[in-house]
Formats: C-alpha cells, structure tokens, sequence
DNA sequence: TTCTTATTGATAATGGTTTATCAATAAGAA
DNA sequence: TTCTTATTGATAAACCATTATCAATAAGAA
C-alpha cells in the first residue's frame, strides 16, 4: 500500500466522515457496516477508502480494533487512558461498551500476569432481556 | 457438503484420532494446528477430513468453537456442564483453559443479563511472564 | 487562482480459510 | 468373505476480507 508521508496528509471530506462514524459509534463498527451507514446517507465513499483511513486512525492510535465471535474485525475509539470492558449480546449481537470498571485481576490465576485490556462479556442485552 | 444419514455413520481411523486431539487437547485448536498435528506424527489426514470431521463433531454438540483476536476459529470440547474461562498470553498466543470458576456475575451492570459462558482474560502466562 | 500531488473510487488482484468434486478406499452389515 | 456405500485424500473451486492499481479528483500551499 502507497503511504504518503504524514506531514504532508490532508483532511478530506471522506476520511472525516469515516472518523466521525467510528468515535461517534456506541459499539465497535467493522468495514462493512461503515460502508453500508453511507450508503444508507446516500453519501458514496468507497470501501478502499474506508480501509485506507481505517489504517490511518490505527497508525494514529486514534482506534483500537476488536475481533468478536465469529465476526469480523471491528474498529472503536481508543481510549487510553479509558480502558473499558465489552459486553455482547447473544440475542441481538450488539456490543456495548461498559462503563464500569471491575477489578478482574484478582480473578486471574497465580503465576499468570493480568495485563489490563479489554474485556467481552456474553449474555443478554437490556434490550433483550426483558421482551 | 454431501451429508450422509446419521444413522449410517461410520467410524473411522481418522475421524478417531481427530476427535482425540481436539478433546485432549489443553487448549482450543484450528484446522491449521491439527493438520500440522498429524504431519508431524507422520500420519497423513486430508484437511478436508479435518473440515468434515469438525463439522460432524460439532452437528453432535461434542465441541465448541471459540475466536481470538486476529487468530482463525479455533475447536475445543464441549463441557456444557463444566463451563470454564480461557487465558490468551499475548506473548507466546498460547489459549489456556482456566480451572478456576470466578464469580463475575456481579461484575455485569444492572439491566444486563449475565448468561454463563466461556471469557477471554488477556496478559501473560506463566512461561512468558517469568522470563 | 494556479498547480502539485495526496486522496479517492472502481475494480482487479491477492491471500487465506473453508467447501465441492470425484475416483479410490475401507467400514461394517449381511 | 462379499458387497454396499460412507468416508477419504488430492485438489480445484468458492468465498470473503483486505490490498493494489491507476486514472480522475480535490486539498491546500504558494
């Protein structure tokens, strides 16, 4: 893949939106589902494109990506200094971020060393529990 | 995929031995990992055989199929009433299946609806942690 | 506004996993 | 032991996510 140099990058109408629907995205969005919110706009951005910025916001540390059961990967805001846990839905298959933060490391076995990341629940949502 | 009857299932040598390896297996395997298992015992067993097999085993609930992060799915017998945590090292990408039984019920948020099932901890195991 | 060149979109190509095909083999019932 | 047919192995094909290609477009510096 050509990779311009990074001073010289410009911002451009598509990279923005593409951006904009990741971080704005309360579970993690994979390519397909990015190319399918434009289309629903009717806004047209090609999905070379949307892999393309995909890896310039990871080269960024702007997003992080995630590989849930069975699906493919999907990226979400990289948040730092804001570690938070997943929880998927076995209903509807929605992933939500959770803003709690429970200490797991002392569930980890000895002699294993717990290294802080993300986390995927299973179970059912709200949504999906009470119907 | 032709489907032969159930009833007229045959039992043979190498759906044998691939049963064998993923059930006593320590940690959940891919298609990849048991053909290179049979080359290496210098026993010849086709990789669609191995596709077949898997399929076959999991049509009889025997085994369960797990995906990490960036690795192919990944096949391990079906305890389904001895439900227990795996431990990815993210050193060595060793799947480790955990004996321990924590308590995370009360970790899930309200609303959510905690449903037991397998959990993925991330960090180092023992070998990469101590060296 | 002009001009350089980074970016885009369409699409062909790639790469890796999984499935289909089919003649040869072997399980297991009779 | 014979015989039907499920299973196998080799491999071609399908599948699907991702990447490369390249002419056309547009960002943004001058």
């Amino acid at each position: 893949m050509n990779k311009p140099s990074y001073k010289n990058r410009r911002i451009t109408q598509q990279s923005l939106s593409i951006k904009q629907v990741i971080l704005g995205s309360l579970k993690p969005v994979n390519s397909y589902e990015i190319h399918n919110i434009f289309k629903d706009k009717k806004q047209k951005i090609g999905i070379a494109t949307i892999y393309r910025t995909i890896q310039r916001l990871q080269e960024e540390d702007i997003i992080d990506s995630i590989n849930f059961q069975g699906e493919t990967t999907s990226y979400y805001q990289n948040k730092q200094h804001n570690q938070h846990n997943h929880f998927l839905c076995a209903d509807c298959k929605q992933v939500f971020c959770l803003e709690s933060k429970p200490s797991l490391k002392d569930l980890v076995p000895n002699g294993f060393q717990w290294k802080p990341q993300s986390l995927t629940f299973n179970g059912l949502c709200v949504g999906c529990a009470t119907t």
